[in-house]
RNA sequence: GCCCCUAUGGCGGAACUGGUAGACGCGUCCGACUCAAAAUCGGAUUCUGCAAGGAGUGCUGGUUCGAUUCCGGCUAGGGGCACCA
């Protein structure tokens, strides 16, 4: 017997090393091995690694070591989002250079993770702050530059004037900086952009393909995209002067009830109403009251509906004696459509609470299938369905989609400015994915600006654009900028002084193809070879967060796609599964003073009332309250190294993966973890039992087996293949509910044996310990292995190969079926699984408790469903 | 405001494509071991009832021999968002 407990922090470092020194995760440069591609998205450098990216790892690694003992050539790498804001505000802040905070980050969380113990390739590593990554990315963005997926315009920042910086749009708190509280200003400036809208339809079209990502993020990416079909239609502007023929375009959804327009709204940023503030001052004031309105969508939904009339009117397109007036309004956007549209109050709630306010009243022009033409009337609730077409003209009884026909029909024929007065159009909300960043730590953009070229490409000879390492944080504004001599240059064209753009990528630029850059991670001439590209991707299981459910995902979809047409890929979709995890969460503490406090500073008792906290510096009475994600703020973090220092990676792991659905959020409870720890031990006593009473594998199956070896038997083979298939779902919490249940049921036949079992038992038991060893290896990877060695195997388990399930084992001859009368269960019969139904019905009817509920009454028919129920019905 | 998701014991959750509701775990209670405690092991644990039994998967109605599962209506909680014409 083994009485020893065992010792994580001493054995979890034993196996790390050898595995590390066997290469056991090294992923084989086989093209011609079955493939998987795991991969965790790659975690930002931040300092330590946290709970969620212990529970995000711990999954991945389960998936890649299971799939690697199933026999496929497993790629699990991993890397450093290594570029952003952070390293800035910590080189502002201390006085430190981006680069070496960043990089001792980096061995810091690299270290970490590796006690976790993980299986990954650790020979792939990339960090995408080096030049070595960061040169290809720039490679790519000429080649872009090249295919036309790359533009250059005009688009509006928040800036902050007293920290002279751009700020992203979370750095923005209430409409001022985050750090200096200015009041935060709406800037133009000129950037980069990659034409990821002219992807619009291909993306939206592709996530049809996506069968193995969650329906929620197909759906949030679906609306994001925002496919609406609709035309356009130009009106004329009425002027005192028909010699000035000026037009406006507006995009509607609804032409069909083009005969309910009451006004032209169009936005604030319109050219139109631009052009009218300039002698309206009431009008420019109510504009720049709009750019400080706030943007969430949350925010303008509650805003009130606001608009100025411009004095200006357009002609309506069926009748040149309808004058159409047009306001300016808070509620329509420039970014959208054309940034005007034409109001219909009846059928929109938007323009209906418009019109309400500033008294332009509506006309219904389609009449609900309820209604009638007369007595249809609107008052507060616009009415947005379908219907037929009144008070329309010629449109009148029309459906609507046979109205909105028409309408393009007969004003496509019509021709200004030699255009058709309508097209169909389908339009997309998408809009162009701007790249640039006026900070430092960030991917070069390689372009050079000359007063005589313009703007020049950076020779690829000549790459990479490197970095500047000695840079000064001491002023406001970008360093690269008023960095003393990195920005000048000589133009690559003519040979005249010029600058260097001083803008830097966007970061999700680094995380839209890394997954491609592990492929071939360590290839200096190109970012990867095609061929090996080719072959690993797509990634065969992506697992983060839903937070990046719409950003990271599509820019990476569509970066891949970028990718394919300069001919680096060939592959349009980068993830063919994903999977996105819940998050960790914890209680919360406050002390009496209102103090947040860690849970290492409090103290649990059970009191009359339920679990009382008290602090443990002053045991003064401590209240908990709500449950939420682990963060700083609220101090409910748990570190990850803290635990694995005490109770060691596995258990870690395995609470991490029990008991919550991955995708759910996990509550960390310090009861929940020990009892993570009890079953490490609880295991770990098994195996050392079963050892001992079967020290080594037979190598001659008995020829016979005994009621007592075949239960056993059978247990683990058909355990063995719903854990299987827990794994191939991702439910890890059922596969270790499995598990569990198998262990108990071992422990429990283990302490019923004879004294001295039959030669059949004992291979029972050593049969069972080889297989369960095996199947806990992905969540519990160091136990395992120390289990494996004292089964006496001299190789790691992590190099074994998955256990094979026994078909013959699983299946039963005898079957227990339910009996119900009425649907409610009375008791249950055991049969032969091929018996035949009138046996079924006959034993059935003969349970005791069945006659008794039947009371003497004749049942009218009896239901069986083939091994699985036989329902009495009166 | 719109869209999506979720709701099961004291708690986290399980239940394959409509077929035994509550697996597995946490907690609690009882017991064993111990001088004692910890650790460990065994048992009990949806509610109600002495019991036989009855009720029960947010509420409500329906389909079905049978509903946690499917459909309609509602309530609560969570997430996402773009006043998108």
């Amino acid at each position: 017997m083994s009485s020893e407990r065992y010792n994580p922090r001493a054995t979890e470092p034993k196996w790390q090393k050898i595995w590390e020194d066997r290469g056991t995760f090294r992923t084989r440069d086989d093209l011609t091995a079955p493939k998987y591609y795991v991969l965790e998205m790659f975690p930002y450098p931040s300092g330590r690694i946290h709970m969620g990216h212990v529970r995000n790892y711990a999954m991945g690694d389960v998936v890649a070591r299971y799939k690697r003992a199933k026999g496929f050539n497993v790629l699990h790498p991993m890397g450093w989002d290594a570029f952003g804001m952070p390293a800035e505000n910590a080189a502002r802040q201390n006085k430190t250079d981006p680069a070496a905070w960043t990089y001792a980050n980096i061995d810091t969380m690299r270290s970490q993770l590796k006690s976790m113990g993980l299986s990954i390739d650790w020979s792939r590593e990339i960090a995408t702050c080096k030049p070595d990554y960061y040169k290809h990315q720039q490679r790519m963005f000429l080649d872009f530059l090249d295919a036309g997926l790359v533009d250059r315009k005009k688009s509006k920042v928040n800036w902050d004037p007293i920290d002279q910086t751009v700020l992203a749009n979370e750095q923005v708190i209430d409409g001022r900086g985050w750090r200096s509280g200015a009041l935060v200003e709406q800037k133009e400036l000129t950037q980069w952009f990659l034409k990821i809208a002219s992807y619009s339809a291909e993306l939206l079209a592709g996530l049809d393909e996506l069968d193995r990502w969650p329906d929620k993020v197909r759906t949030m990416q679906k609306n994001w995209i925002g496919r609406s079909e609709g035309c356009l239609v130009r009106f004329v502007l009425g002027t005192s002067d028909d010699s000035k023929h000026q037009t406006i375009d507006i995009f509607t959804t609804r032409p069909d009830t083009l005969f309910g327009a009451r006004f032209l709204a169009i936005a604030p940023d319109h050219p139109l109403a631009r052009s009218a503030a300039e002698d309206r001052k009431d009008i420019s004031e109510f504009i720049d009251e709009c750019r400080r309105g706030g943007t969430t969508a949350e925010a303008i939904e509650t805003a009130e509906k606001k608009g100025i009339d411009t004095g200006l009117w357009a002609v309506h397109p069926f009748d040149d004696q309808w004058k159409i007036p047009i306001f300016v309004v808070n509620f329509v956007l420039m970014e959208y459509g054309t940034g005007a549209i034409f109001g219909c109050p009846a059928h929109d709630q938007r323009d209906l609470d418009f019109a309400n306010a500033v008294g332009l009243g509506n006309t219904p022009v389609i009449c609900p299938a309820d209604e009638t033409a007369e007595s249809f009337k609107v008052d507060k609730i616009a009415y947005d369905g379908d219907g037929v077409l009144i008070n329309s003209r010629f449109l009148d009884g029309l459906s609507s989609s046979a109205a909105k026909q028409e309408v393009i029909k007969r004003l496509g024929s019509v021709v200004i400015d030699g255009q058709p007065q309508a097209i169909s159009k389908v339009n997309y909300r998408l809009r162009d994915w701007g790249i640039s960043r006026q900070r430092y730590w960030g991917c070069p953009i390689p372009v050079i600006h000359c007063s005589d070229c313009g703007t020049v490409a950076v020779p690829k000879e000549d790459l990479p654009v490197v970095l500047p390492t000695d840079v000064s944080f001491d002023r406001l504004g970008n360093p690269l900028d008023h960095h003393p001599s990195w920005k000048f240059t000589k133009c690559p064209k003519c040979q005249g002084d010029a600058v260097r753009e001083t803008d830097t990528m966007d970061t999700f630029v680094d995380s839209s193809w890394y997954f491609a850059r592990f492929t071939d991670a360590n290839n200096t001439s190109a970012p990867m070879s095609r061929e090996i590209a080719d072959h690993w991707l797509p990634v065969d299981q992506y697992i983060g967060g839903i937070e990046h459910a719409i950003l990271h995902l599509l820019y990476a979809r569509f970066f891949t796609r970028a990718l394919k047409k300069i001919g680096l890929v060939g592959i349009s979709e980068p993830f063919r599964g994903l999977f996105t995890q819940g998050m960790v969460v914890h209680e919360t503490y406050k002390s009496s003073t209102g103090e947040w406090l860690q849970p290492t500073e409090v103290e649990f008792s059970n009191g009359p009332a339920g679990r009382i906290a008290v602090s443990l510096a002053d045991a003064s009475p401590v209240s908990i309250g709500a449950i939420e994600k682990m963060s700083k703020s609220k101090r409910n973090t748990i570190d990850p190294e803290d635990i694995m220092n005490s109770l060691g990676a596995d258990t870690a792991r395995l609470f991490m993966l029990s008991d919550s659905p991955p995708e759910r959020d996990v509550i960390w409870s310090e009861e929940g973890v020990h009892g993570s720890f009890r079953y490490v031990q609880q295991v770990w006593r098994l195996i050392g039992d079963i050892a001992s009473l079967a020290p080594d594998t037979f190598s001659d199956i008995p020829t016979a087996f005994s009621k007592e070896a075949m239960d056993i038997r059978r247990g683990v083979h058909s355990h063995l293949a719903r854990v299987e298939e827990n794994i191939e779902r991702l439910r890890f919490n059922t596969s270790i509910a499995e598990i569990r249940k198998l262990t108990n049921f071992l422990g429990v036949t283990l302490s019923e044996i004879d004294t001295v079992p039959s030669n059949d038992v004992v291979f029972a038991f050593r049969e069972a310990a080889e297989i369960v060893v095996r199947m806990f290896a992905p969540m519990m990877p160091h136990l395992a292995e120390e289990c494996w060695s004292v089964l006496g195997f001299k190789t790691p388990v992590s190099e074994a190969t998955w256990p094979t399930v026994d078909a013959s084992l699983t299946a039963k001859d005898e079957i227990i079926l339910p009996v119900q009368v009425n649907g409610k269960k009375r008791g249950e019969i055991c049969v032969a699984a091929d018996a035949d139904e009138s046996h079924i019905r006959a034993e059935a009817l003969q349970l005791e408790a069945v006659q008794k509920t039947l009371d003497g009454r004749t049942p009218t028919k009896i239901i069986i469903v083939p091994k699985r129920i036989v329902n009495v019905v009166l």
